[in-house]
DNA sequence: ATCCTGGATGACGTTAACGTCAACCAAATG
DNA sequence: CATTTGGTTGACGTTAACGTCATCCAGGAT
C-alpha cells in the first residue's frame, strides 16, 4: 500500500500514545463525513489544518473543532452560524473588555436560542410519547380481539 | 379597506367565538411568515386549505398543522420530513394492526432522534454557559484593576 | 521507467427552500 | 367605469452545502 509522507508518520504511531496526526480520509472515516465536505469546511474558513508537501495533516485540536462543527450541524447551525460560533470557543483568552462584554452577549443570545428549541423538542417528544402510547393501547386492544 | 368575500367573513366575526376561518396574509402575519413560503408548503403537500372564489380559506385544523410545520422547522426538521412527520398525527385514527405498528415504529425512530439531538444540545448549552461564566469571572477582575 | 494510489485543485451539477418578478383576476371603492 | 387592493399562478433567480467529475501531481511498488 502507497503512503504520503503524512499518513506514513501517522500510521507508524496508530497504536502509540503520541498519535497526534491525522489525515484527511482517517478523520472522514473517523467522523462519517466525505472528503469533500471535510475540505469545503477548510473552503468555509471552520478548519485550517497545516499541510506538508500540500496535503493536509489534522492536529488533535483540528480534530475537535471538526467534532464541535458537526454537532453544531447536527442541532441544526448552518456553517456561516457555526463560524462565528468557533470564535467563541477559542477566543476568550485574556481579552479586553470590550472582546469580553461580546463573547458575553453572543453566549447569552446562543444560549437562549439553544433553551427555546430545546423546549420545542421536548414539546414534540410529549407529543410524539402520546401517539406512540396510543397507538400501543389500541395494538393490544387488536391483539386480545384477535384471540377471541 | 377592500376585502375578499373569505375575508370579509373572518373580518365580520373577527370578535366573536366562530372566527373558524383565516386568510393567507392573516396567517402569515400569525405566524411571522411569507405568502411564499406558505404556498410553498402547500405545493409540497404539507397543507391543502380549501378554497373560496379560488382563494385560500384556512381552517382551525389548517392552522393547528402550520404550527406543527413551523415548530418542526424550527427543530431542524426538512419539509420532506415533516411532511411524513405529520402524517403520524392525522392518521392514528382505527388503523389495523399494519397502520399501527408502522406508527408506533416510526414514532419510536422519531423519538430516538430528537433524544439524541437534545442531548446534543445539553452538551452545548453546558459549554456555552461555562464560557459564558468564565468571561463575567474574567470582566470582574478586569473592573476590579480598573477601579484600582 | 512506469504504474498505481492518495490527495489536491477547479469547474460544474444538484437539491432544498424559498425570493422575486410578471401577468392575470375579482371584488370593493371612488 | 376605472382603479385600487389582495389574491392567484407561472417562471426564473438565489443561497447553502455539498456531490461529481476531470485533471494534475508526488511518492512507493514492480
Amino acid at each position: 500500500m502507497a503512503l504520503t509522507a503524512a499518513q506514513a508518520f501517522v500510521d507508524s504511531h496508530r497504536d502509540e500514545a503520541a498519535t497526534e496526526l491525522f489525515g484527511i480520509t482517517e478523520l472522514c472515516r473517523e467522523f462519517g463525513i466525505s472528503l469533500r465536505a471535510l475540505r469545503f469546511y477548510e473552503d468555509k474558513g471552520l478548519l485550517s489544518p497545516r499541510r506538508v508537501n500540500g496535503a493536509r495533516v489534522y492536529s488533535r485540536r483540528d480534530r475537535a473543532r471538526l467534532a464541535l462543527i458537526l454537532r453544531a450541524k447536527a442541532i441544526g447551525s448552518s456553517l456561516a452560524e457555526i463560524k462565528r460560533y468557533l470564535d467563541l470557543y477559542g477566543d476568550q483568552g485574556e481579552g479586553r473588555v470590550q472582546q469580553l462584554s461580546f463573547v458575553i452577549d453572543r453566549t447569552d443570545q446562543e444560549i437562549a436560542d439553544l433553551e427555546k428549541k430545546r423546549a420545542q423538542i421536548d414539546e414534540t417528544l410529549a407529543e410524539l410519547r402520546l401517539i406512540n402510547s396510543t397507538c400501543r393501547e389500541k395494538l393490544k386492544i387488536q391483539a386480545t380481539k384477535e384471540k377471541a
